[in-house]
DNA sequence: AGGCATTCGTGCGCGCGTTCACAAAGTCCG
DNA sequence: CGGACTTTGTGAACGCGCGCACGAATGCCT
């Protein structure tokens, strides 16, 4: 079974995006939907309509003019682009507040990223359950992201924890980490790391609406984040 | 008292890494570290020096040549760039699992950022406390709002109600939200908004490990997602 | 005081991503 | 079957942000 390869390499910012149209794209399959149009998907998605033509040529032509788009054979592309066609399970170390929150989460499972484990370095918190997954010793690490194979690993401890739960997760083999802890993490060449920082997204919005204020008379200003959508 | 007018509009990417230099700055001055230079500064950033220069440079003129940044002055001053010279108390919609992980979260106060409330739709989780905060009913958002100068609100509800707290949220007066929904929010303009997806994020990576196992033979490809940092 | 080492501030070129605009390709209808 | 209409795919221009490289400014040492 051959197994196409991927096309081309494609730009970061249009990776981005593909799980968002993924996403608007299932949820369209859902309502039974069949076909859509690039301005359809963008105005769904927030974002002009020649960006998204541009990002899905990069998956092949698959569109057919003058129609638009099959969703559900979009959604299979999109899909096995993005490497969504096998599980992909995962490691989290930390069971704290944000480790149990984030094991608990539904959305993980259900969307193709089981947690294999959840490890944490206090010996008082092994062996308790969290959302049906036991909590194990950090030294297990190794053994479960080898026997189960796992390549993703999630940061959720303190600060002063994350860079060694790092270190542990990419000796451990682990290729791609997403990193809660608000620091900086330092990795060898070759892993992929995201972060997610609550604090940082809030003092995003903080620096547009000092902005807003600062300006104090017009209010027009369109200070957004670049992120956003607006209607 | 004058209020210095911000300089220049600062580009967006900037204003997303001036909060990890100020972090780490904080941990400098916290470790009595008087001065840093642009290439300490980026090392522990995991950025390049003249990057940091430059971000900082939008700030002003506030380095000394052969020296390098006085930690407490640049502290301030991107403290008051990014307007976090007062606390910008936020409300949270949703006092579900994530609702109540935010509000117990205590990131949140301690960078300025206090919980002026929690509101739910649901009748029967109001009046519970989190956190030393009682979940109070949504159609108290415009109170809340109001009597407590909100501008920032938080919408951690299931995706078939992120819209509609969204524009509860507008509608009360609050011009920038954080969604951890995964949903693409419709705003009116000049209203900033930002967002935190765990499955966005977890997808991006599965596209890295995918690409790492395609090629199959070599494991060079630096496939950094563009957030990370390496050593 | 003078020279040397250090580090900032920034002009400039480059590459990436966004957007426009249009030809190509297909559908639909009379 | 032909012509009008719709929508894709993409070449090209634009703009932004990154990083280099270097002048300018400051401190330090002799």
């Amino acid at each position: 079974m051959p197994v196409e390869r991927p096309r081309r390499r494609i730009p970061e910012a249009t990776v981005a995006r593909l799980p968002v149209y993924l996403r608007i794209l299932i949820e369209q399959a859902n309502e039974e939907v069949e076909s859509i149009s690039s301005d359809g998907l963008a105005e769904l998605a927030g974002v002009n309509a020649a960006k998204v033509r541009k990002d899905l040529s990069y998956l092949g032509s698959y569109g057919t003019r003058g129609v638009g788009y099959e969703v559900a054979f979009l959604v299979y592309q999109i899909r096995r682009e993005l490497g969504l066609t096998h599980d992909w399970p995962v490691v989290i170390v930390g069971a704290g507040n944000l480790g149990q929150a984030l094991a608990g989460y539904g959305g993980f499972g259900q969307r193709g990223f089981p947690v294999a484990g959840v490890v944490d370095i206090d010996p008082s918190k092994v062996g308790s359950v969290i959302a049906g997954v036991r909590v194990r010793h950090i030294d297990d690490l190794d053994q479960i992201v080898q026997t189960r194979h796992v390549n993703i690993g999630v940061v959720a401890t303190p600060p002063s924890a994350a860079q060694d739960a790092a270190d542990r997760l990419t000796r451990a083999g682990v290729t791609s980490i997403l990193n809660f802890a608000p620091v900086v993490l330092a990795v060898p060449n070759g892993i992929s790391v995201r972060k997610v920082d609550l604090a940082v997204e809030l003092q995003i919005l903080s620096y547009y609406e000092q902005r807003r204020m600062g300006v104090g008379l017009q209010a027009i200003g369109s200070s957004d984040s670049g992120r956003g959508a607006s209607a």
